[in-house]
DNA sequence: AAGCATAGCAACCGCAACAAT
DNA sequence: CATTGTTGCGGTTGCTATGCT
């Protein structure tokens, strides 16, 4: 039973496409058109499924597609957009001409991903790590605090030293650090890979300490100062020319809400219907809030996360 | 030079949305 | 309105090229 299959899997061939096949592909869509892809491979003389042929003439054969480098101008596209829609590749690919939805999609995955961890920004939230950390530590209570962090850490070392090391934060032991109490206390099986990730993270423990004993809770985050994650050199700027991220100010008190949940609304987290509240310019309380503003398209509950020229955007968005 | 690790890319798979009947 | 077929999308896998030891 089930879902009947989209071709007889055992006469189609998989894999690399040969340029004959290519050929035929093409000749057969340019003299008929991509009307139902079910019989293009029959009709063309390809052993192929459909599936498999309308992927290989929309992610490569197509005359109009760009098959060069990403430019700058198209990375901060990809970035600015994917801080609202998330991973809707297609959406954000159709404000690329020539590009496709794989094309950017792999580009993210294997690029800007790790560009943007580099910068000490989190590539789902588009926040920086440090603003994570005190934004968990804010909503939480001690003990609950305690055990995320935990957990976190082990998940995101890598960024983390990362970033304190981009901010000068010295992160090595001066002293023995008493082992972490955690649950792999298994004494004849513990790795030297588990060894370093304990290595890692009381590192990371100590330089977050630091971090927060040189910065007063009065001199982080003004909106008015260098953002927190940039070099002194000013090197995440270099990496995107003319991206920004305007941060939104940190709110301890007085608030309706915690930081958190204000201004969740930027990535794949963020609910429809907070995105079209976004896009309609309101925020959850109904209040004006993004919209067009001279000129420029304001994206986000927060007003200010980032914003972009209304006519860089090619197509409308979904 | 050989072996291994990693990055980048092309392609596949399963699911969901949409359209036609 | 229900069913069936088609298309589109996003996640994932696997292959190849390149770099490193």
């Amino acid at each position: 039973m089930g879902r009947i299959p989209c071709c007889e899997k055992e006469s189609v061939k998989k894999g690399q496409w040969t340029p004959e096949e290519d050929h035929k592909l093409s000749s057969y869509i340019s003299q008929h058109g991509t009307r139902n892809w079910r019989l293009i491979p029959k009709n063309a003389g390809l052993q192929r499924c459909g599936k498999s042929c309308r992927l290989r003439w929309t992610n490569y054969l197509r005359p109009d597609l760009k098959h060069g480098q990403f430019s700058d101008a198209e990375e901060q596209i990809i970035v600015r957009l994917h801080s609202v829609l998330g991973n809707r590749w297609s959406v954000i690919a159709a404000q690329l001409p020539g590009r496709t939805d794989n094309d950017v999609k792999n580009h993210w995955n294997t690029k800007l991903r790790k560009k943007l961890s580099g910068m000490g920004i989190d590539p789902v939230t588009h926040k920086p790590y440090s603003h994570l950390m005190a934004e968990i530590a804010n909503t939480l209570a001690p003990p609950q605090v305690a055990n995320l962090a935990e957990a976190t850490l082990g998940c995101l070392k890598d960024e983390m030293l990362h970033l304190l090391t981009k901010k000068h934060i010295d992160i090595q032991f001066q002293s023995p650090a008493p082992a972490p109490a955690t649950v792999n206390n298994n004494n004849n099986n513990n790795s030297k890979h588990e060894e370093h990730d304990d290595d890692t993270i009381e590192k990371i423990k100590i330089g977050l300490s630091r971090a927060i004993i040189q910065e007063s809770p009065e001199t982080r985050m003004t909106p008015s100062n260098k953002l927190p994650w940039e070099s002194s050199n000013g090197a995440s700027s270099a990496n995107f020319p003319g991206f920004h991220y305007a941060l939104p100010s940190f709110g301890h008190e007085g608030e309706g809400g915690s930081p958190w949940s204000q201004s969740m609304c930027t990535g794949s987290t963020c609910t429809a219907g907070e995105q079209l509240q976004s896009k309609m310019g309101v925020d959850e309380n109904g209040d004006e809030c993004s919209g067009e503003k001279d000129g420029r398209i304001m994206f986000s509950g927060e007003c200010e996360l980032w914003d972009l020229p209304s006519n860089d955007l090619m197509n409308p968005l979904v």
